[in-house]
DNA sequence: TGATAAACGAGACGGTACGTCCAGTCTTTCC
DNA sequence: GGAAAGACTGGACGTACCGTCTCGTTTATCA
């Protein structure tokens, strides 16, 4: 054999573009920030990428999926550092922060708009749940689970309920068009660190 | 005068038909269950009311609107009995059943859409709000108020905040697609219940 | 009756612009003189008449239609003078005079064009048909028979077999993309003209 | 001279694959008959033939190119015997069945569809008109020529016209969707042989 | 025998136009 | 004189092909 096993055969024809979806993502992405999904239209984001519409649809089906694919290149979360064993409380409030600087502005709104307003069933809508929702719920997850591991609080089976409760509100309040900042989400965090701390007892009481 | 003043003089012109309201928000409310906001047009609404359309854009500025239109006149919530002395975790236990019953089904993901995809400071956009997430509201705060003044509970000045943590999973979780039920809720319930229970010490040791 | 039964009753909503309609066949028309009908796109055409598309397709299917009722309303034959008994041969050339000065220039090709690649069932086809091949046959038809009547000739039943000899030199120059000119049309009516009358003697002897 | 001057050099590289031609030309051949000359794409062809565009655009310009190849590919007439001394109007009888023969059927419409949509100046479209009418008129043009030998006819320098007269009401009624067949050039025959024998004395009396 | 060169299939590219849907507006008739 | 009905302009949809391009592959000639 000339060639490894592993080397994957190429498809024939010319390859895609990358600096096309590049510059599709791109031209979305800015459109969605400055005019919403509502106003997101293949056409002219074909036009401000310098790309013939049937590119565009090569890739994504229509202008949802092509708003949830230039969200998600857009989107990721910082994630903690598991040396350092700082407190729970400490550590949620600088996460939560991270989480209000990525859904502050207009990302966030559009965000949840595209959400929304998606085919809950399809492939993309499920990535798109996974990378913003999970991708953010991950690493609280961990924090969580963290400082569990250090006694400092007993979690027993309601981590996901706990997660809830602390993502729940950012999403609420983007929905009914309330701000949220880092006060709102500090005093979120001091309330869950009060039931996880104070239900020690409430759990043991159980 | 020509006419006796106690006479409301009659507006000239054609009446407007109240029963062409009641079919256009009859057929937007079929319409957004069955195929969702984003497939709601107001020329279909028209066809199928058996209206023109001017006669809908006489009432409603867009389908946006008229969706929100339809969407409030099927969505109220049964008020709690106040003179009935049940223990906190029963009451919101019974409260967020009904809740669940509003939001179960596409009327839930309808009104989640029409929320995200509004123009947040138009007025019938504050008005859906205030019916929609207020109206809800409104007797959870009723529910928690009067436990605390039975002694039950006490809430500081959190009251807003538990109730974020009361509603938010629910739009969460229609957000994000994953299902709602009774269990759910009451899940929810039996945590902020030990929350605050718990919390009465969590409290005094602030 | 308030009015009499003759009287159609119109039909409610705005009225079709009559105006656009002009618009629309002037704009096709010199876009098929200009730019052939291989180049004549609709869209071009609503760009130049200052109409949506929508409106050129509620009255045409598709651009050949487009096309040949723009040079159906443009095209019409000079009758004949019934009265005036002058010799075949000078009817028919005035005749084929006419002929000539609507089929040169571009106009002409994009007829032959227009006919030749429209689906030769269709009812506009045949109305098209109709107008511009029987528009000119019915006055060299006339021209014919007012001879014979003057016992100037004798046709028998070969008619329509002498228009198709008149015509068809016409088109076929048009398709093969030689020039037609008075010249011609005259040496063409002389040759028929030579057949008819030297043939009274053929008709005879047969 | 390193290689003898007899010896055409072959060009380097890979040479033409003339079954992919073929390929090719039968395929637009076949979806001309099916399809017409507006519905035949480069595009079907391509993937008819089992070949890749650009090997279609290394021979053809456009559609309408391939579309004459096409059709020269496959027509072509039968010659007369010049020895056989039949008379006129027997032998063009037998030549303009084998011309209706050509016309016939889908064929002669998709013809006409392409000498009409052509640029008239072309090369290849001069070749086309060069072999479908002129390998027409030929043939025509030899049976005259034969019998004014034979003293049959006087033509004197009429024989183009004749032969317009010959072959434009083929195409005329191709271009008009009426039929053709051998009872009309039957017909159009003997009034043309009527013409040039009647027209002896005709033609002495000017 | 290997380098070089052209033609091959495949298919993505930037474009143009298609024919349709719907948004909102405007103009007429109806009540 | 406002309500109702429907035609209007206009913008975007998603699709079909255009003619061009870039690939990796195949088939020949030339060194």
């Amino acid at each position: 054999m000339s060639q490894g096993s592993e080397h994957r055969k190429r498809k024939p024809g010319r390859p895609r573009d990358e600096s096309a979806r590049k510059a599709i993502l791109d031209a979305a992405y800015r459109m969605l920030m400055e005019r919403g999904l509502g106003r997101l239209t293949v056409e002219a984001v074909a036009g401000e990428a310098g790309v013939g519409k049937p590119t565009i649809y090569r890739y994504w089906a229509n202008a949802q999926e092509l708003a949830m694919a230039a969200l998600i290149s857009r989107t990721s979360f910082r994630d903690s550092d598991p040396d350092e064993a700082v407190p729970l409380d400490t550590a949620l409030k600088a996460h939560m922060a991270d989480v209000v600087a990525v859904f502050s502005t207009a990302r966030g709104r559009q965000i949840v708009s595209t959400m929304a307003s998606a085919d809950t069933e399809s492939e993309l809508s499920k990535a798109f749940r996974g990378q913003i929702i999970e991708g953010s719920r991950a690493i609280g997850r961990e924090i969580l689970i963290a400082a569990e591991n250090r006694g400092e609080i007993h979690l027993g089976d309601s981590v996901e309920q706990v997660l809830d409760f602390l993502y729940a509100p950012v999403f609420y309040r983007l929905l009914t068009g309330k701000p949220i900042d880092r006060d709102y989400t500090d005093r979120t965090v001091e309330l869950i660190d009060r039931l996880l701390s104070g239900c020690s007892c409430g759990s043991a009481m159980k």
